[in-house]
DNA sequence: CTACGATACGGACCGGCGGTCCACATCGGC
DNA sequence: GCCGATGTGGACCGCCGGTCCGTATCGTAG
């Protein structure tokens, strides 16, 4: 069947994931190499690039999940998240959902971060919540111009930043949030 | 003569560092190997470790010269940037310094950067740049909280930062500047 | 049930990295 | 000119991400 996987190729695809989703989450994705996630998932090496790539293609692959369930959210949930809300109540909730996905998918994303030059912006997910961003930024300041504070704003979001305020430097998480939604304003 | 440096010793430091200056402004610091310093330096790699420790140590004694440059200009310049003047003057010609020297360094401060967990805010220079904004920030605006703005401030100062709106995104420099001081206020 | 091409497998292998080690060379005070 | 302290350089180490290819497995056509 074209186009098809073979069962057995199916089955070493989610062994490798899952196995990489549980060393990742448990050791920080920085400290896993892809022998490790190979021999977790009972894998060859071989087997796992052909199957993903190379190493930024995995941690891709096992956020993905967590990308398109987040998505759905925004897309497609309640207001005030999901579209349909007034807009102040919109842009905060935004805030605060992305303010949750970094934080529990931190070290995942932080290590896409911290994969060449631009890597982490042009993954097309961040693309994706930057460009939201300034949509809500723009309907809650209509008219001003909200290029750079939104290029702020989703840098404070970034993965590593957040860490290094609420693990290395014990700042209260709401602070953070409290933080950024006083940058947003009101 | 205890605690001095033999003079061929003293040579080859100063050759590995002008190599190794060369080398990270030239291809930039990531694209830069160990190897390729000890050659251009005309050294074994042995010399270069026994001298400089390793990688990041190196990194910081290139660009250790460049921060007590700006570092007496800040403590013992002319104001505004220097002590004495006003305080919303020193405060913005402070972020302009340091906007300056991050954008002229932004290949070596882009290697600390992606170094470790919290390697570049656990960083001497950082942690004085960071209190120093801190305390500019607080002349200006007394009583209030400026913990999280300082931090934010000094996010959007990071070299990967700047390098992405303005070589990434082809944001103008002086949107860069203009966008930093309306968040630190007037 | 068999035969057979397409597909997938796994681990030896590769080049290059940061970092170490140590037999040997050089330096410089006496 | 001697000789211990200091410095040297490059072979070497373990590990990384990534590749290659002889072999095993799959699933379909007959």
């Amino acid at each position: 069947m074209a186009g098809s996987e073979r069962a057995d190729a199916a089955r070493n695809r989610a062994a490798i994931l899952a196995a990489a989703a549980d060393l990742f989450d448990r050791d920080g994705a920085e400290q896993v190499s892809m022998n490790d996630i190979a021999r977790a998932a009972g894998v060859g090496k071989g087997t796992l690039f052909r199957r993903f790539g190379d190493r930024t293609a995995l941690i891709e692959a096992v956020l993905y999940p967590r990308v398109a369930a987040m998505l759905t959210l925004v897309e497609q949930g309640p207001p005030p998240l999901g579209p349909g809300g007034e807009p102040v109540a919109a842009l905060h909730a935004y805030l605060d959902s992305l303010l949750d996905f970094v934080w529990t998918n931190r070290t995942l994303i932080r290590a896409l971060e911290h994969h060449g030059p631009y890597a982490y912006y042009a993954n097309p997910s961040s693309q994706y919540w930057i460009s939201e961003l300034a949509r809500r930024l723009n309907a809650v300041r209509p008219g001003e111009n909200t290029d750079y504070l939104t290029h702020v704003l989703f840098t404070a979001l970034r993965a590593d930043v957040i860490d290094y305020l609420v693990s290395g430097r014990r700042m209260d998480p709401d602070r953070v949030r409290a933080g950024l939604h006083r940058l947003a304003g009101s």
